[in-house]
DNA sequence: TCAAAAGTGTTAACCATACACCCATGC
DNA sequence: GCATGGGTGTATGGTTAACACTTTTGA
């Protein structure tokens, strides 16, 4: 069986997730689709893997394609082949999953003809072939993870504010997270360096600014601690 | 590019990384290959998934005709697909790990030409293509999932003690439980029932035996409640 | 001086951990 | 009667969860 050369093979794809956090809202990114089929529908930006491409590369590649987005978080999520989920023809997918600092990437416009958009993950249009289940698989996949991995920092801005970083748990989370607890838990696990700045330009009190220490990290996950949020 | 027709592409195959536990020995199916590349070293049960054909459809086929494993748990595990992991070309492999009653399978052989054996883990021979890496990811996936979901009763017999099952987490995480925190734990946990039997031909004080309650695992995940061992 | 958000402690309930002896059974 | 594993409780320390007011700043 191993060395048997069957003549047809399912096709290949990639396609991305991507979260962005625009204040308190968690959005995706998706792209309109110029061809059929599902022509004109939402859908994830991803494409054909070509041989001898890894699978990341191609993530990143379609990626940077479609949407111009460069240098983002991006973790394999979940591979999709049931035979229907293209109409052209037997497609399996790796799906994966990616968080960008949004304010890095805003407004940016697709590359190729396609337009590109951010949509709050609350209200999402009809997506095109299986995506809007990839989509739930990967919002699953990112409230179960970030509780346990340091991966939510990947959806702010390098310096914020511990009011930053709660509303972008409690926008993951869906629900409300206390506030003195929330700062305590955060600050006992000696994650984050608190930095000799404030806010500027804030019609109130200027909030402290921190920054996500990743070598205090890496020693904690040397020395095999967990955390948990 | 969505309608784009490449002419090359990428293999697809899938292996399936498939655990049992023998007393307390953790131990995992290989297969002897029969032809090069890596002719007589062992190898995952895996093979070419065919067009039409579902992921799990085709782990549970290759499964079945390499090793005569059938209604087994299956998960997927990862996608590998480094363009060098299989020197005839490039081949990306989705893999999957499977949980077995090994007494229910305990030596049965291979119905093709290949030899079909179970390993511990914790002495393996060399694998061929990447599967010591794909066996690396099962094993940290299982040692991490096994405290969070039901998975490991798929190791077990219907019916257990519990020394057996504080053996099988004590197999899968590597570290000893204590007694006494263990049973208080597993039964504050109300998931296991109590039947009215006990061992038998033993000697020694026969225990009493178990059996997972899947009702009241289900009603727990309704309700949206969390277990930890 | 007002509006807005920053920042801060204590208590009570619960959970995890450490730990050692007697019991039932078969040979 | 002895060897083997089965079965059981308590005390301590740490963690989580609930909860409200004062401070700072800019407009």
């Amino acid at each position: 069986m191993a060395l048997r050369e069957t003549r047809a093979a399912p096709r290949l794809t990639v396609d991305c997730v991507v979260f962005g956090l625009d204040d308190a809202d968690l959005r995706v990114l998706l792209v309109e689709r110029a061809n059929p089929p599902f022509r004109g529908m939402w859908a994830l930006p991803g494409g054909y893997v070509t041989v001898g491409e890894d699978l990341e590369a191609a993530a990143r590649r379609e990626l940077r394609e479609e949407t111009g987005l460069d240098r983002v978080f991006l973790e394999q999520l979940y591979t999709f082949g049931a035979p229907g989920r293209d109409p052209r023809g037997h497609t399996v997918t790796v799906a994966w999953f990616a968080l960008v600092k949004l304010a890095d990437h805003a407004v940016r416009a697709a590359t190729d003809a396609r337009d590109a958009a951010w949509f709050p993950v609350s209200d999402l249009p009809p997506l095109a072939f299986d995506h809007g289940g990839i989509l739930e698989v990967a919002l699953a996949r990112l409230k179960g993870k970030v509780r346990y991995q340091p991966i939510g920092f990947e959806l702010l801005e390098e310096r914020f504010t511990l009011t930053q970083l709660q509303r972008m748990y409690e926008a993951i989370l869906e629900r409300p997270l206390d506030k003195r607890n929330f700062r305590k838990k955060v600050l006992s696990l000696d994650l984050l360096e608190e930095l000799p700045e404030v806010q500027r330009d804030v019609a109130h009190r200027a909030a402290r600014l921190y920054r996500f220490d990743r070598a205090a990290y890496a020693r904690m996950q040397e020395r095999g601690i967990d955390f948990e949020i």
